[in-house]
RNA sequence: GGCCCCGUAGCUCAGUGGAUAGAGCGGCAGGCUUCGAACCUGCGUGCGGAGGUUCGAUCCCUCCCGGGGCCA
């Protein structure tokens, strides 16, 4: 049984006595009440009658229900809502008896979902490109996983293949002291390499793998591209296919691609194409529902070709779903750095942790929309000051511990509220919010609406202690209350971006 | 040449059909004898352009301009 949504009952409550599905949506302006609803401009179209009178109607219905205190008609013909404090004070009972599952549960049917995530070629060490595809893909999982999906995280690299053949060469010549080959790696971390015995990869892949639990990111497994290689001849076999110029091709436009793919070249080499059938197949066997591609924007044409893949092999198409996100500039007064592995200017993970810092880092990469190419400027992103959003929102957790530190176990007591005030109101309010921003975040696959939604709770939080005592004064069990609750949401919004939520600061 | 993403305040960005479009940074002026001042309060005529759909468009459709990316 999912957690309790007050907003979703109310939103029921109201559909109900309309006689059709609501939406129920909070006013930017206070003199247009707590809630409101559009739905008698959407009525009056089918209707046939004027969107006020309709309006007029159904305001008679909603004045009567439980915790409505008032039901205005405004403007073209919007029902305007007024809740009474009694139901803030249960909608806030309702938040604290969810404890830190409030706002989660959401999924419908729970499935089992693969995100792959990352999956740089271990020929170096993690970049900030590759740090946006992890924090958005992490994030995105922690999205599904506080839905109720079960979720695993997976890391597909390379074995075998050339790169990695240019790989191992480079650091061969390293270890021979000479000049990598042509087109090789080159980089301080090639004589670290070069200083150890043995195939450099595994190494490498250690290395990769520690710069990403240091992020937070948690892998539940390793895959690589050898072993899916050797599956190749089975995944052909269940795609439609035919010969041409003597290559083997699958016919894929057949499924929504643009065009039909190579799976074995005239000269019997398979493409990567082949392997990523061969992917596929492997990951449906493992009994994923749902997989997730998290992919950067220089791949949105692997798009089709995927979903092809996946129809071809007797899935749903949208079972493969491919997240793309765009680029990550740095700068540093003013000034661009591009990040690309090839060139001298590439930036680390570990070096942009160094100096930022792992919360500032997945607050600055997950705060703007995946879709956004987003800029950084290293020197403001440092600055561990109020200038940093998400010290503003930590600010606010640790504020809390600090006054439920004081309060020394006096017992929190939501049903004890007097008439609220208008601060106490807003961050209810605010409050009740946060399982609708999950749903939509988690239904788009866009964890950006959790910044954006937590500095709200920061603010109305700090506004509320700004103009409010809580330790002593007559509210003070109602006021512990909404402390303790604010806390357990700003908790849950910092866990799914995977930023620490501190007790003191 | 085809395809993808994006043009919102001085800067970085929220806002995927609703009422007077928001936040942070930067700037200016105030507020600590009080549970944590990493806080609070005040100051802002900005949706690239033109058509279209709609009772209503920053949002949906078409074209143009501009920035980034991919493929050829």
């Amino acid at each position: 049984m999912p957690p309790p949504d007050p907003i979703r009952s109310l939103t029921d409550a109201v559909s109900e006595a309309c006689g059709a599905a609501v939406e129920l949506t909070r006013p930017s302006d206070e003199r247009h009440g707590d809630y409101a609803t559009n739905v008698a401009l959407q009525l009056a179209g089918t209707l046939r009658r004027p969107p006020r009178e309709v309006a007029e109607e159904l305001r008679e219905r909603l004045a009567g229900l439980d915790g409505v205190a008032s039901v205005e008609v405004a403007g073209p013909g919007f029902l305007n809502l007024t809740v009474d404090d009694g139901w803030l004070a249960r909608g806030l009972a309702a938040v604290l008896a969810s404890g830190n599952g409030f706002g989660g549960g959401s999924a419908d049917e729970p499935e089992r979902i693969q995100v792959e995530l990352v999956s740089a070629n271990p020929t170096g060490p993690i970049t900030v490109a590759s740090a946006r595809n992890g924090a958005y893909g992490d994030a995105v999982a922690r999205l599904f996983a506080f839905a109720g999906h079960e979720v695993e995280r997976e890391y597909y690299y390379n074995d075998a293949g050339a790169q990695m053949d240019l790989f191992r060469a480079s650091v061969e010549a390293v270890r021979r002291g000479e000049e990598p080959p042509e087109d090789g790696y080159r980089g301080a971390y090639l004589s670290d390499l070069a200083g150890v015995e043995g195939d450099p990869v595994p190494r490498m892949l250690e290395e990769i793998e520690a710069s990403l639990e240091r992020f937070r990111i948690h892998f539940d497994s390793f895959e690589r591209q050898s072993v899916v290689e050797s599956e190749v001849p089975e995944a052909i076999a269940l795609l439609e296919t035919y010969e041409d110029d003597g290559a083997v091709w699958a016919r894929t436009s057949a499924h929504g691609d643009d065009k039909d793919r190579v799976v074995v070249r005239s000269n019997g080499e398979v493409t990567y194409f082949a392997v990523d059938a061969a992917y596929i197949r492997r990951k449906y066997a493992r009994g994923f529902d749902r997989l997730i591609y998290v992919l950067g924007a220089d791949h949105h044409g692997y798009v089709a070709r995927l979903q092809a893949l996946s129809e071809m092999l007797g899935h749903p198409r949208e079972s493969v779903e491919v997240l793309i996100y765009q680029l990550v500039n740095l700068t540093r007064g003013g000034e661009a750095a591009r990040m690309s592995k090839r060139r001298g200017d590439v930036v680390f993970l570990d070096e942009f942790l160094d100096e930022i810092g792992v919360d500032a880092a997945r607050w600055y990469l997950l705060s703007r929309g995946h879709d956004q190419t987003i800029e950084i400027d290293v020197d403001l992103a440092a600055e561990r000051s109020q200038k940093n959003p998400v010290y503003y929102v930590q600010y606010a957790h640790a504020r809390i511990a600090g006054v439920l530190r004081n309060a020394e176990g006096a017992a929190p007591d939501a049903a004890a509220a007097g008439p609220l005030a208008d601060e106490e109101r807003a961050l209810v309010k605010r409050l009740l919010e946060l399982p609708d921003v999950l749903r939509e975040a988690t239904a788009r696959r866009a964890p950006h609406a959790i910044p954006t939604y937590a500095i709200r709770v920061a603010d109305d939080f700090h506004r509320f202690y700004h103009e409010h005592k809580v330790l002593g004064s007559d509210a003070q069990a109602f006021r512990l209350a909404l402390c303790t609750a604010t806390q357990g949401v700003v908790a849950t919004c910092l866990d799914l971006l995977g930023i620490e939520a501190p007790e003191r600061m």
